[in-house]
DNA sequence: TATTATTAATCTCTATTTTGTATTAATTTT
DNA sequence: AAAATTAATACAAAATAGAGATTAATAATA
């Protein structure tokens, strides 16, 4: 049989008040109860602890008081890990792991973690990016506690909750033929070749916009990064559909591209957090939940 | 509620294994046993620890893993109280704190020591020497595990082991009208004034020596220190009696002594070891024991 | 698509452990 | 000598841990 926690501390009390009633008293338990568990640790452990001396208390073997000094040192370490796990659950502090669909990011992280930083001080966010279905693994591997994401197609074991809504809108070169006009619809673009942003849950989403409006898209190319996707439209390489716009219109190596709303009706993605579906949250989690709401509600 | 050990052991083998049911083979246990313990666990600490996954296993949430690490931490540390524990009682090394009569100390003290570290290197010996009486109470308050004594009127709750006897012995100045004598009776020195070496049960035994014979000293000096008391008999100031003899008949400051066997019939002195009577000893104090009971044995 | 296998949770019952009450034994204090 | 103190013991009650059977959910497979 092996040691409890209880008995070392029903043994550190009764050394420290020299007697075992009187510990009893202190513990909140009966005597012989207090006098069982000590005789238990003693045979478990093979080693007397006490001298026990009538009508007078007892005192502590020279082994015993080598036991209980150490005795109290692991009743210290295990009140450091209550501690610990009440913090992990309670407290607004320490690492929160934020799985990120990487499209996303450079949108909203940047200020989602300034806001974050400001009513969480001690809260340390670690990102882990990456395309949605791996922000959904790593949410149901227990990697990262909570996801944003877009509500596309995930898995059942995930529930989510939407933060805001995003358009999809066409993006052309600025000297496109339609580059001009107000809106247009995904009809009129079917005989001119596409860029896909195609990254696995979004392929699909876009796919389906284009069923939705009876049109089929002439890929041209395939790319899993949002700004080479950009970077080819503004090149006059065709055109894209995207649903987040960046503030300006010129792309990294010096294109200018234009964003025109589309005249199908659409449906729009769903900007949410993602999180396992019966797994309570913890403060962090909720925290940064909170905190994101705030953020898309404020626009 | 407080969470155990156990449930902490059964944790780590769940984490370890990522499915209870094979953690539950691992730990002996039923499924639903592991399956309840890590709930309590859960509830205890207000934390959710696992995230369930249906027919493949459970993963740990991201704060589990935080909590497992340092759970792993603790029960590291509860093993190295164990094991402690056990060579407290088992192994003959670490400290081991002998009571010992102060009287006796220089007599044989170091020999034994060296024996001692002879057949147990490892064992490290503190001594705590004192009166008799001091001795006795150290053992009972459990600040000693052993003692080596006289055996006079010890208490009734420790247990003594005789290890040798020793006479009592009159000790004159060389140049004293006796010195030369072989033998002498304690009447014979009824006149002359005597140094009392006064220790607590000391001074009770040397009394009953006259009682027996029928006579009654002078007491000139008392003293608690035996060195004192052969430096007085050497230097003229009065008999004594004593039961050991250091080799050397000169005293600290050269003065000359000598031993002269009673002719009285007399009750020898016991030398022995003493413990607490009903406490078992430690492995260290057993070797102790033994080295000293061989010692004596030897001569 | 239907069936089988896997896995964790739940329910129920049993065994074990812990605890409390009453009592005893040894001793100190009065 | 009597009363008080204190730890141990005996025994009953309560709490806890564990096993077995079953269920629910899902994955794997035919």
């Amino acid at each position: 049989m092996q040691y409890t926690l209880k008995q070392l501390r029903y043994l550190v009390a009764v050394a420290e008040y020299g007697s075992v009633s009187v510990a009893a008293r202190s513990l909140f338990i009966s005597q012989p109860a207090l006098s069982a568990a000590i005789a238990q640790l003693e045979n478990s452990l093979g080693l007397p602890l006490l001298i026990r001396h009538h009508a007078r208390g007892i005192s502590v073997t020279p082994a015993g008081r080598q036991f209980v000094a150490r005795a109290r040192g692991l009743l210290g370490h295990a009140n450091e890990l209550e501690l610990l796990g009440r913090e992990l659950g309670d407290s607004v502090r320490g690492e929160l792991i934020v799985g990120c669909f990487m499209t996303l990011t450079p949108f909203f992280v940047p200020k989602l973690l300034k806001n974050l930083h400001q009513s969480h001080p001690e809260l340390r966010v670690q990102l882990a990016e990456g395309a949605l279905d791996q922000v959904q693994a790593a949410l149901l591997a227990g990697e990262t506690e909570i996801g944003l994401v877009y509500d596309i197609d995930l898995d059942h074991q995930l529930a989510t909750e939407e933060l805001t809504r995003v358009r999809p809108h066409v993006l052309v070169a600025s000297n496109h033929r339609l580059a001009t006009h107000s809106a247009v619809s995904l009809s009129a673009l079917a005989t001119d070749p596409m860029i896909l942003l195609d990254l696995p849950h979004s392929r699909d989403y876009f796919r389906s916009l284009f069923l939705d409006a009876g049109a089929e898209p002439i890929i041209r190319h395939r790319t899993q990064s949002f700004e080479l996707v950009r970077g080819l439209v503004g090149q006059g390489h065709g055109y894209s559909v995207l649903n987040l716009q960046p503030h300006s219109n010129r792309t990294y190596d010096g294109g200018r591209v234009r964003c025109i709303p589309i005249e199908d009706p659409t449906t729009d993605l769903a900007i949410a957090i993602a999180r396992p579906r019966d797994l309570q949250l913890t403060h962090r989690a909720a925290a940064f939940s909170t905190v994101c709401r705030r953020f898309f509600a404020d626009g």
